[in-house]
RNA sequence: GCCUUGGUGGCGGAAUUGGUAGACGCGCUGGAUUCAAAAUCCAGUUCUUUCGGGAGUGUGGGUUCGAUUCCCACCCAAGGUACCA
């Protein structure tokens, strides 16, 4: 018995079997030891070599979560570093860095909850991630780590805050420019001359005014131009967060993060003047290499739309600008006029009505005394209505009349002013010209208040809708516009308009300067304190970082201030430059701190400049480094980050271009959106069950819950009725209940709901381990109906923790290895694509790896053997058979394609199809396996290392050179033809490769399975595509 | 509504300029090996069929000798965006 044992264990000793978890840890350790993937700095004093070309790849650096990685995170990071070990093979000198974004909520509401110190927390996830990572076998260069969270990092965070707000945006030059220059023009022309991305209510002033300005008007003035400013604005704000949110942070009118409700609410805060450089913006999507659909998103979110500004002059009798709020500011002037923003100056002439949005400042000016009640009355009803509210309600128009009339700026009419809440106040002037003619909305509002519906167009019907057709628009009715089309009466209504000196040609923006404070502990602090007379300051640059004060709680104060509110050493010593307790302010040399942090996305705006020089404490870079490494030549994320990180990184690399930083305005030559990996959750149905009745006099509920079937569920929802599986188990339990002597049993209460189910309990034909699922926790007071085997339903959705379906990469790694894992991951489809998970498949590119190894181990016991050739290699051996060449070299050029292409998922294909030729062809050759192990490196990049090694080489495969496809192992001497029939392929015919057209065609003829098909026919046509097709027609 | 992307076997997907639809893998079926299982290997696997063939890439048209691929209209799904004037 023993030696029957002895005998099959020593049939396949472990040494000759593909051990990859063996392999992995060897090979991990080694890359790590000798820091194979560090990317060499251009410094020829480090050794480096300035000429050697630069590839840069980025992954898109992950927050540190909790919950840890799944299997769908490393995808891009997987298509990242095939694409960086491929460029490394051709010779080129990459980077390849990954980080952390560690600032952020989840780590600071552990702490509000835990008390925990979000560090902490945070430093606990990211040794998790980087064991996870670890494990996959990325070549990421870890000497340049950076994070965000790291005051080293945030320095050059609070650095570059700094320098946008010593900046100002320069229209003509069209850059941005020192706020020095600004001021040296103030004090010499005023701003008259200026032509600056500003507020909107910045007032114009000489130059002996500005001299004559105090300090803090200056300031205040200066404010209005700095690329980042403090302005009182309307906000989102989250009340359940504690904290204002950006546009991007908001999802259907709720927060992205948790889905609370927001609110508009005002409040003094940081902004950046993103809007500046908005066209700009635009411009650059055309010279980088993005995807369309996330392209599409940017300019839609930028919203450029081009048209006019029209100003309507309001007519006389004047509402009572005594009885308004301008009693109390009698120095003010009224408005004379209303502005309003149309892409239509076509259509001017059918201006019915004007529209303000409830909000409008000058709604409570406009509005006559009749006409107060109804006003105020609508205000206050719609400022109840929440931004959701208002979203979901789109068809209920409403509106009221101010009572007062504007002047048509041709006609001379009056026309009345309404306010309305389809009109936004946060876009474009907050009015609009009404033409109910050429505009749906404005046809609705004005049917429904029966205003009257002008006609300017020529031979249009409008009784049942508005006309917007702007390519069949011609304009009748309208003075001097009548019988021109679209594009010709735009141009002359905007001539005639400025003639007049009451409007002009105008581009406007979607595009909001993006608030940048938020009310949250875990960011960065704001390098910023406030003066004896409240204008904020910036620290000196070489005080920097500022770092983040210790606090004893992690929520907002008391009065309501942010939680840096609750640091007792928060106040700004101007002498010492040093952070120093809040007692000790006197507005003197001591001032109080911004108790603001800056939001998410100020740290990862950045980074992608800071992995050139992450060591550098004098610099946010230095200048050689990014003379050398430029920009990013290959940059994988996720898509979500459209409007978000990927806008403002290309606003702040604008800006550091601008400012002679950066050589390049755009940093990402080319991005790629990985898709999402879906998991696939498993759902069982349970039947909730509320049994009342009495027993001894006493009232019992009895609870019980039983796992039913899927069909049971669909009946119970079709009909709100159980089926007959349920009620004969609802019957048995009643029974059982009057045997044990229980009395006036009620109607039980039934209940069928899906469950989910952690998908650990289900194997590959979706059969639950009844037994696993029943000890877990989750599952306990759960009875099963049938004892037949319970299949669960299945639902592709988002792999998160809290849907129990996600898969863990450590596992896949455990059981079948990174090298499964990353080719598998690959294998699913295409990059872009989302797909969903599904373990079982992973049998087939492990299968495929283990094939692989089989081919270099061909010996009486499964031990490494390739033979050398015969020509080569001292021509002890045998030289590879020409349909082995044919074989590598077909695969070198569809590999060599696809990762060009980023087609992963059919090189792994090819890679299959190769083996199993290879192996049919019994293929022992080092010249096929030689290369063929480089091939296949950048994917397995393990298995790769180690038999190269077992080759006989003593340095990493990591930067050998790529093989080079060589066409002439690819001539063929013969072809099969498929001869078709109508374009159906009928058979195949071999042919030789240089048979001409007419030799073809009378060779197909004159076979006899061409006769057979034709039965006697006589074909009409005969098509010939030398080295493609026969196709017969008749 | 608008913009974008996509729709191919039981499943993931392939077909790069119009030229053999379903590569490769999973799953499934049968077989070999094994006391047995795992592993491995071999064969088959779009549907349909009277075994000749016929149909077939979301639907309906069109262009073409030939269409998954190009054009038109529509349907469906996913993502983005939205009283944007």
């Amino acid at each position: 018995m023993n030696k029957l044992i002895f005998a099959r264990y020593g049939k396949q000793t472990p040494k000759m079997q593909y051990d990859f978890n063996q392999i992995e840890a060897k090979w991990q350790k080694y890359w790590a030891e000798h820091q194979t993937f560090k990317a060499t700095s251009p410094d020829p004093s480090q050794g480096g070599d300035p000429l050697k070309p630069k590839f840069y790849v980025l992954d898109m650096f992950p927050y540190p979560s909790g919950a840890g990685l799944h299997v769908g995170h490393p995808l891009g990071y997987i298509a990242s570093d095939i694409y960086a070990r491929y460029k490394r093979h051709q010779g080129y000198n990459v980077m390849h860095p990954q980080g952390y974004d560690s600032f952020g909520l989840p780590a600071e509401q552990y702490a509000i909850q835990t008390g925990q110190h979000p560090a902490i927390t945070t430093e606990t996830n990211i040794k998790r991630y980087r064991e996870q990572l670890d494990k996959i076998g990325f070549s990421f260069d870890w000497s340049r780590e950076v994070r965000t969270s790291d005051p080293r990092y945030y320095k050059w965070t609070q650095w570059i805050f700094i320098q946008l707000f010593n900046s100002w945006y320069n229209k003509d030059t069209d850059r941005a420019e020192d706020i020095e220059t600004l001021v040296q023009v103030f004090e010499k022309a005023g701003n008259s001359d200026i032509n600056a991305a500003c507020d909107d209510d910045t007032p114009s002033f000489s130059a002996s005014e500005w001299q004559q300005f105090s300090t803090k008007q200056q300031q205040e003035l200066l404010l209005k131009y700095r690329l980042t400013y403090l302005a009182e604005s309307e906000v989102n704000w989250c009340p359940a967060l504690g904290t204002v949110l950006a546009n991007d942070e908001i999802v259907n009118g709720v927060s992205e993060r948790g889905g609370h409700p927001v609110v508009q609410k005002k409040m003094t805060q940081w902004s950046m003047r993103i809007s500046a450089y908005a066209q700009r913006l635009l411009d650059g999507l055309e010279t980088i290499d993005w995807p369309q659909p996330l392209k599409d998103s940017q300019t839609n979110w930028i919203g450029r739309s081009e048209g006019a500004s029209v100003t309507f002059k309001i007519l006389p009798p004047t509402p009572s600008f005594g009885g308004g709020r301008g009693e109390d500011k009698p120095n003010e002037q009224p408005t004379q006029g209303i502005e309003v923003f149309t892409t239509r100056p076509d259509t001017i002439f059918g201006v019915s009505f004007m529209t303000l949005a409830p909000e409008h400042e000058l709604v409570p000016l406009l509005t006559t005394p009749e006409q107060k009640k109804a006003v105020d009355g609508y205000i206050e009803s719609t400022a109840k209505r929440s931004e959701r509210e208002r979203m979901a309600d789109v068809k209920t128009i409403s509106g009221v009349f101010t009572g007062a009339y504007a002047e048509h700026p041709f006609t001379k009419e009056p026309i009345p002013i309404w306010i309305g809440d389809y009109v936004l106040a946060g876009y474009g002037t907050g009015a609009v010209m009404s033409v109910p003619c050429g505009d749906q909305r404005d046809y609705d509002f004005a049917k429904h208040f029966d205003i009257p519906i002008p006609n300017i167009f020529d031979g249009v019907d409008i009784s049942e809708e508005a006309f917007s057709d702007k390519e069949k628009t011609v304009i009748a009715n309208s003075d001097f516009l009548d019988g021109l089309p679209y594009k010709k009466a735009v141009k002359r209504a905007i001539f005639e308009l400025e003639k007049m000196g009451q409007g002009e040609g105008k581009i406007n923006y979607r595009l909001r300067d993006a608030v940048f404070s938020r009310q949250r502990y875990w960011g960065e602090p704001f390098p910023v304190y406030y003066d004896a007379e409240g204008m904020p300051q910036m620290l000196d640059e070489e005080c920097l970082p500022l770092e983040l004060p210790e606090v004893d709680k992690y929520l907002p104060t008391e009065t309501g201030e942010p939680p840096l509110g609750n640091a007792t050493h928060w106040a700004w010593d101007l002498k010492q430059s040093a952070v120093v307790s809040n007692q000790l302010i006197d507005h003197q040399t001591v001032f109080p701190l911004e108790l603001n942090t800056m939001p998410g996305w100020a740290g990862s705006s950045q980074y992608f400049n800071r992995y050139m020089d992450p060591q550098n404490d004098e610099a946010i870079f230095s200048k050689e480094a990014i003379a050398y490494w430029q920009d990013v030549d290959l940059y994988i994320g996720g898509s979500e980050h459209a409007t978000g990180h990927l806008l403002y990184s290309r606003f702040w690399q604008k800006f550091m271009f601008d400012k002679g930083w950066a050589p390049k305005d755009e940093f990402a030559k080319k991005l790629i959106n990985q898709g999402m990996i879906t998991g696939t959750s498993a759902f069982v149905y349970v039947l909730e069950l509320k049994i009342r009745y009495e027993r001894d006099s006493k009232h019992i509920l009895e609870n019980r819950r039983l796992v039913t079937s899927e069909s049971s569920y669909e009946s119970w929802r079709k009909d709100g009725k159980v089926d007959k599986l349920c009620s004969e188990a609802v019957n048995a339990i009643l029974k059982k209940v009057k045997d044990g002597g229980g009395k006036n049993i009620q109607e039980p209460e039934a209940l069928i709901s899906p469950n989910r189910v952690h998908i650990k309990f289900v194997d590959s034909s979706n059969i639950l381990n009844r037994k696993d699922f029943l000890d877990d926790i989750s599952s306990s007071g759960l009875e099963f109906l049938s004892e037949e085997p319970y299949v669960v339903s299945r639902e592709v959705e988002k792999m998160s923790k809290s849907k129990y379906n996600v898969v863990n990469p450590d596992e896949i790694c455990e059981q079948y290895g990174a090298d499964s894992l990353r080719l598998y991951e690959m294998f699913l489809g295409p990059l872009e694509q989302s797909k969903p998970w599904n373990t079982s498949g992973i049998t087939g590119v492990h299968g495929f790896l283990k094939k692989l190894w089989k081919l270099y181990h061909s010996g009486p016991n499964g031990e490494f053997k390739v033979t050398n050739s015969a020509s080569s290699e001292g021509g002890q051996g045998e030289d590879p058979s020409a349909e082995s060449l044919k074989t590598l070299h077909k695969t070198i050029k569809k590999v060599a394609e696809d990762i060009e292409n980023f087609s992963f998922n059919t090189s792994v294909s090819t890679f299959m199809i190769c083996v199993n030729e290879l192996t049919a062809q019994k293929c022992r050759s080092r010249a096929i396996l030689e290369p063929l192990a480089i091939l296949v490196s950048p994917y397995a990049p393990h298995i790769a290392e180690e038999l190269w090694e077992k080759l006989g080489h003593t340095e990493s495969i990591s930067t050998a050179p790529f093989p080079i496809f060589d066409a002439t192992y690819l001539v063929e001497s013969s072809k099969e033809y498929p001869i078709s029939f109508n374009g159906k392929m009928r058979f195949k015919l071999k042919l030789p490769a240089d048979m001409g057209k007419e030799d073809i065609e009378a060779t197909v003829l004159a076979h006899e399975k061409t006769q057979e098909q034709l039965q006697g026919r006589t074909p009409k046509r005969i098509i010939v595509v030398p080295g493609k097709i026969v196709n017969i027609v008749g």
